[in-house]
Parts: C-alpha cells; sequence; structure tokens
DNA sequence: AGCTAGAGGATTGTTCAACGATTCATCAAG
DNA sequence: CTTGATGAATCGTTGAACAATCCTCTAGCT
C-alpha cells in the first residue's frame, strides 16, 4: 500500500510538467525572463499589439500572460493605460525586507525541528554560490544568494510561505538593477551566508537569526543608499 | 511644505478609487462575495456560459475575473474542464494556520514599537465582535473576528503583509463552510479575543503571544476534527 | 450482468475582427 | 505659460469561429 501511495504521490507531482501547454503560461515565461534579466527596464510599457505582434499570440493570450506576470508583482496594469514593468520605490523595498525578516528568521528559529537534509541544502547554496564567485559570474551569485534565502525558509516547510518567498525575491530582483556592479553587492554576503550555514547546522539558532538580521540590515541600507543617489 | 505633502499623500491614496471600473473586476467582485458567503460552496463548477449570460458578459471578461479570483485561490482552474470553487483540504488549513502562527505572532512582538492607534484598532473589532453576537448575527461575528486578526498583523505596518495575510483569511472561509454551526465555532473566542486585546494594550506581549498561541491552536484542532468527521 | 470501446455532444482553449471608451500628444487661443 | 479642444493611438469588451479536450451514453464483447 505504501509502493502504491508513494507511487501516486510521484505522478501526481509530475502533473504540472503535463499542464504545462497553456499559451499564456509560455509567454508569461519569455517575458518574466526578460523582466528578471533586465532587457525590458522598470518602467517600460509592454504594447499589447507590439509584442503580440513579435511572440505570435493573439492579444487575449498575451492580456493573460500579463495578469499572470501582474499577480508576481513583475508588471503592474494600469486601466486603459497598458502594463508597465514594475518600479520599485524605495519603500517597496523596505517593505520586502520587512517581510522577509520576518519569514526568514521563523525559518531560523523552525531549523531545530526542520529534517537534517533541509538544513543540509541551505549549505549547499552556499557551496553553489562560492563555486559561481571562482568563475566570475556574479549573476549566478544573485541567483544562489536568492536561493540560500529561500532554503531558509524552506525549513518551515510551508507551501505558502514558500511561495511568497519565490515572490518576494522576483520582485527584489527588479531593485538589484539600479545597482551598477553586481560584484560589488553580492561578494560581501558570500563569508555571510557560509557563516550563517555553518551556524544552523551546528545548532546555534540564535547566533544564526542574529548574523541573518544583520545581513538584513546592511543588505537593504546598500540598496537604499543606491537608490537615493539614482534618485528620482 | 509639510501641509502641501499631507495633501498630495491623501490625494494619491485616493487613486486606487477611480480606477475601479474594470468588468472584469466588477464581476469578480461579486464572484468573490458569493464564494465567501457560501452561496457558491466549495467544488461547485462555474460554467463560462451559465454565468457569463447570468452576469450579461462575454467569455473573454468572465475568464479575465477568473483568473482573478485563481489568483487569490478561492477559485482553481483545470485545464479542459473549467474553474471550480476552491475545496480546501485539511493541509491546507493546516498550512494556513502556520503561516497565521508566523505573521500574527510578529504582529504581537511589533506592538511595543506600534502608534497607539492601531492597538487600539485592535481592541475596536473585538466590541464589534461581541455586539454582533448580541444580536446573534454570528456570520458578523465571524467577520469581526477576521478584522481582529488582521489588526493584529496591521500592527506591523507592512502593505505586503496586510495583503497576505487578507487572502490567508479569503481562503480560510472556504474552510468555515464545513462547520454546521457557526456559533459553536466562534463564540468560545470572544472572550480569548478580549483577553489578547487587553494584553496589547497593557503591553504585556509576552502573554498576549502565548494566548494567541493557544487560540490557534484550539481553533485549528477544531476545524481539523470537522474535516476528519465529514472526511474525504 | 459487467466491462470496454467508441461515437457524439458539450465545454473549454485560442484566435480574430470589430467597435466604443479612454488616454495622450498636439496645437490653437486666451 | 496655462487652458481647452482636436485627433490619433491604445486599451476594454464583445461576439463569433474553430480546434482540442472532456464527458456521457450507447453498442458490443466476454
Amino acid at each position: 500500500m505504501t509502493a502504491m501511495a508513494d507511487w501516486a504521490a510521484r505522478l501526481s507531482a509530475a502533473r504540472p510538467v503535463l499542464d504545462r501547454a497553456s499559451a499564456a503560461e509560455l509567454v508569461a515565461d519569455v517575458l518574466r525572463e526578460n523582466v528578471i534579466d533586465g532587457s525590458l527596464p522598470p518602467g517600460t510599457r509592454l504594447s499589447e499589439e507590439t509584442i503580440g505582434n513579435l511572440l505570435g499570440v493573439s492579444r487575449n493570450t498575451l492580456r493573460e500572460a500579463f495578469r499572470l506576470l501582474s499577480h508576481e508583482n513583475l508588471l503592474v496594469h494600469e486601466l486603459h493605460r497598458g502594463v508597465f514593468v514594475r518600479k520599485l520605490a524605495a519603500a517597496d523595498v523596505a517593505d520586502i525586507y520587512a517581510m522577509r525578516r520576518i519569514l526568514e528568521t521563523a525559518g531560523v528559529r523552525a531549523a531545530a525541528t526542520a529534517p537534517p537534509e533541509a538544513v543540509a541544502e541551505v549549505r549547499r547554496h552556499v557551496e553553489d554560490g562560492r563555486s559561481a564567485a571562482e568563475t566570475g559570474d556574479w549573476a549566478a551569485v544573485g541567483t544562489a544568494n536568492m536561493r540560500f534565502h529561500r532554503a531558509i525558509t524552506a525549513l518551515l516547510a510551508s507551501p505558502r510561505v514558500d511561495e511568497t518567498m519565490a515572490r518576494l525575491l522576483a520582485e527584489l530582483r527588479l531593485a538589484f538593477h539600479v545597482m551598477g556592479e553586481l560584484r560589488t553587492f553580492h561578494e560581501p554576503y558570500l563569508g555571510d551566508n557560509a557563516r550563517i550555514a555553518t551556524l544552523l547546522i551546528d545548532g546555534d539558532h540564535e547566533r544564526a537569526e542574529r548574523e541573518l538580521l544583520a545581513y538584513f540590515d546592511t543588505a537593504e541600507a546598500q540598496l537604499l543608499a543606491a537608490y537615493a543617489e539614482r534618485a528620482v
């Protein structure tokens, strides 16, 4: 009976791959990629007609894709004006960090009761970041950093927290575009992440939480400073 | 200059009200109401043609409304099968409570630094619940209870937390439909809420947090027990 | 009887074309 | 320089059409 249940579980887990057929979702994937990597900078207006022709889909399908991305907070929809790539304000950055503080500290506190594999997963992303740094791929370092923090909240083993966290970090990528040099923003935190991972594995959750909060303070301050400079 | 800034802030805060016009959003409002109040019980299939004719909107517009509500987790969309009113599983209920524990305890801890008006707001909803109970309007008691808990997370003064919390509680209403008697589910917590509000106002945040966690345990257990009974 | 396979109808997925509504840019008048 | 009007461009919504998929019901088989 257990084997049967396992098999059923594995099958139903694979289902989303099959359903992956909707044209709108494919379009959303393409656009998401372009927004995240900066090809479509914040503030860009996405014309229905232009993009529809470019991607060869109808306006209806495109609008559906726009809605998907609006819900992910990557695009904003203004009535009768169209959709634009989200422009994160300084207040948004602060709010995102406020929520990260809540979720990630909760994650650290959950490390005590989380399965060891989950805690090991946190460390794995630290190593990914390290090796990406060695090859000078700072975009990859950024990705590893995000995975690291997602792994921390994954300790809570809550699907809803996972999804919220994923969306928060995707949003935050919009803010990274104001940072000129990716390296200066990501490099300093490689050591911090490693230290936090070690503290988690060693079970010193209290110090891990303190280190994490310190990281938030400096990272947020750095981003906000960049905002103040490129002001508006 | 400050008066000018205040005035500008108030104006821009009123902007969303003006934008409120899209047909899809209006349709979504209507459907949301019907889902939340139980007119459309979980599992109901929402036929595009039927509802489209009923509300006098085209299929395209209706599908857009469906998508909005799917993103709010009130409807589920199954490819080539249609949209259904979400059916919350026991695991969903547990997950929602897990997230509420995280957000609301953070809210209680933020009470120390929150403005006194915000803390007073918490108590106000307790009183609303009390007076609704006196008239026997248990649905209103439920609404007041939700507002009470939203006021707790509002102490964090974070727009994103507010929105997440609003969506969590709307989702949770889907679970309430398995409870036969609303009274037996809402009445016991009137006293709990009052006690928590008093502790918050008195500044005893530690005890408030303990009481809140105890509330979560009993409320969650009660819901899950109801699920186990009406099984499947 | 019970089960399987297949035909047919119903519903959704997607596209297209059209029209009214709204916004934006331009330009003339004060 | 501001105000007001005009017109082009774009969005919002509708209706229709066709393909793809699902569901039901029937016919046929063991």
